[in-house]
DNA sequence: GACTCATGTTAATGGCCTTTACATGAGCGC
DNA sequence: GCGCTCATGTAAAGGCCATTAACATGAGTC
């Protein structure tokens, strides 16, 4: 009995109704926004009744708490991808993990959406909140490498560091670097302004030249 | 015949309707986010049937749009203001700054919602995004200042500057200083942590003492 | 082969969005 | 003041959605 994940006839039971409702919740996400998704379009898409999704998730908000954390658990992947133990170098780990950020949020939109943009409270599923905080601990453990090649005299705290890159990183793909409509115009690519930025912020730590390899001009 | 804003009562003709219905989208959206706020209910806040609105929006959109735009007018009174031709020095003016556009997040979270979460297409109104578009120029404005004052060797581009303050900020605004659920624990207030950020940055920039009288360590 | 229970369906309630046809009365010319 | 007009309201209706309760199916188990 394995449908897969196909879309072959079926019997009364779907068979894998769980992962094709979470699927569905993605691709309508993306087409028309997190607020344009409705439970029973996801239903449709998958083939059954209206009432079915409810075997599976208590309402809608569920549902979208799910998608954000599978989000977050993809986000995790793809930013300790590249940071890859930081090599060659912090510097260009870090730019690699700031593209890779934005990249998210351009390719993935209906995750990203999910995630950052459903209105879902972090706090309230304790499986999201898990979640999220390990694709931050990525960026944690960047920044305390970051931060350990620096003399200890005036050292800043990597946490510091780190909720500064966050913001950087996430406004900018908030603003431009999304996937959707709500997307602004720039005059140059995202990774761009922020790998200028990054390395402006890196200066201003002290970091100014000769520790990698990257941000001479 | 002013019922003015009032709640009092009156008769077949509503004499406020669309103001009033602004306001109330705004009182709905703060109390259950911009998915939460239906226009239904903001008719039955304002004693009208629920058709009543039609008249003076298109659809919800419109009035979310609306809202947005008024928000982004609100926001830019109150940007201005705080920048206040960057006096006494840049520096300080550009902390003001900052501290507005958080003070923004957390003080008028259903504006803040509509005008950045509420998936409305910049692009779709194009008084939206003139309102959206004078907001920024206040920082664009405040980092020419900011530019001007340094040597034109190495000088940056001020839309960079300002596209990068910007980002940051509203990185900060949105993940920590929202004044909904969405918002994210933080171990220091989110104004310390802008204006940590804004300081190295600017010492990054080569702005690193002397140019006022803030930032100095 | 019968039982059980997870997983479907059907049907129903109530809310929302939006449109259409109709009602009201405020402002205006006279 | 009088009557017209049109912006602004109401009522009613269609269609979609979320959610629940009662019922149906059939896969796995003993």
């Amino acid at each position: 009995m394995t449908w897969g994940k196909g879309h072959g006839p079926r019997g009364y039971h779907h068979g894998n109704l769980k992962e094709t409702l979470v699927r569905a919740a993605l691709e309508l996400i993306e087409q028309k926004g997190p607020a344009g998704f409705t439970f029973a379009e996801a239903a449709r898409w998958a083939g059954v009744s209206p009432a079915a999704p409810y075997r599976h998730f208590r309402d809608r908000d569920e549902l979208l708490a799910d998608v954000a954390r599978r989000g977050f658990e993809q986000f995790t992947i793809a930013l300790k991808r590249a940071w890859e133990d930081g090599k060659p170098d912090v510097i260009s780990a870090f730019d690699r993990l700031g593209k890779a950020y934005l990249n998210f949020a351009k390719r993935e939109p209906a995750y990203y959406s999910a995630m950052f943009e459903a209105g879902i409270a972090p706090d309230t599923d304790a499986e999201l909140r898990a979640a999220s905080e390990r694709a931050f601990a990525v960026l944690r453990t960047a920044s305390e490498t970051l931060v350990s090649g620096m003399p200890a005299r005036g050292r800043p705290p990597a946490l510091m560091v780190a909720l500064h890159i966050w913001s950087l990183t996430h406004g900018i793909a908030s603003l431009f670097s999304r996937g959707d409509a709500a997307r602004r115009a720039l005059p140059m690519p995202p990774e761009d302004l922020l790998e200028a930025a990054f390395l402006i912020y890196l200066r201003g730590l002290g970091l100014p030249d000769g520790t990698a390899t990257a941000g001479r001009d």
